[in-house]
DNA sequence: AGTATATGTGAACGTATGTTCAATTGATGG
DNA sequence: CCATCAATTGAACATACGTTCACATATACT
């Protein structure tokens, strides 16, 4: 008859490398945040904005006309990239003006599109 | 120059900075296809198989061990991966066992890591 | 003061996404 | 062949997400 047994109910499991994997592992914290960083690159708006400002500053006026998209819509994004550290931005009179916040962005960015060009 | 736009109907783009950058963008299709890719990086299942099998290459079983989640569940994950040519696989019997598919992914891993620990 | 422009925000809507459950495929060994 | 186990798949469900719209700030200029 079946069973439920907690206790090593899996036969095909490699022990030895498992728990050697386990011992190696960031902590869930960690990797959680990380997933929330690469959820902001993972979406083709935000894309698309990192990738304009990777060439030059821009206020969320030029970002909505290279986009053709709303202002609103932009900020919204805008938002999202702020949150999580990937944009900084600075004030000029009425207009905004955001950058990426370090190398480590444009970096990832170049590793990323190397992947997908492949 | 002859690039005068009278259906200007917002004056506070910087317009040559928004010319210059927009000569440089790639494709659309790269810069969806880049989105798709950081997409599929941006959930904490799927990272935590990435970051697990950048230590070693391990089968479903494992990985839904190391997890504690169910095979469905990881399995629907590696699929996600494999549609992005994340992770490869070969197989061992009954097992699959999958394994990160070039320097690439680590890459992005590390560099995002990093951003994280800041 | 008041107007105009730039940006931010909250709610609402439709869509996309991740997990669970049930069923299926494919491979091994009795 | 039949039983078992690893892995995959499809449907269903709840939740998360991105855009739009309306409205709210904020700053500059008259």
């Amino acid at each position: 008859m079946d069973r439920v047994d907690d206790t090593c109910q899996v036969e095909c499991v490699h022990l030895d490398n498992v728990e050697r994997v386990n011992a190696r592992m960031e902590s869930d914290d960690n990797l959680f945040e990380l997933a929330e960083l690469f959820k902001a690159f993972g979406d083709s708006t935000r894309i698309r904005i990192l990738h304009a400002l990777s060439f030059s500053e821009l206020c969320v006026c030029d970002l909505a006309q290279l986009l053709n998209m709303s202002s609103s819509a932009v900020s919204h994004q805008l938002r999202v990239l702020r949150g999580q550290k990937i944009v900084k931005y600075r004030k000029d009179g009425k207009n905004v003006i955001y950058s990426l916040v370090d190398s480590h962005v444009s970096t990832l960015l170049e590793q990323g599109l190397q992947h997908v060009k492949e």
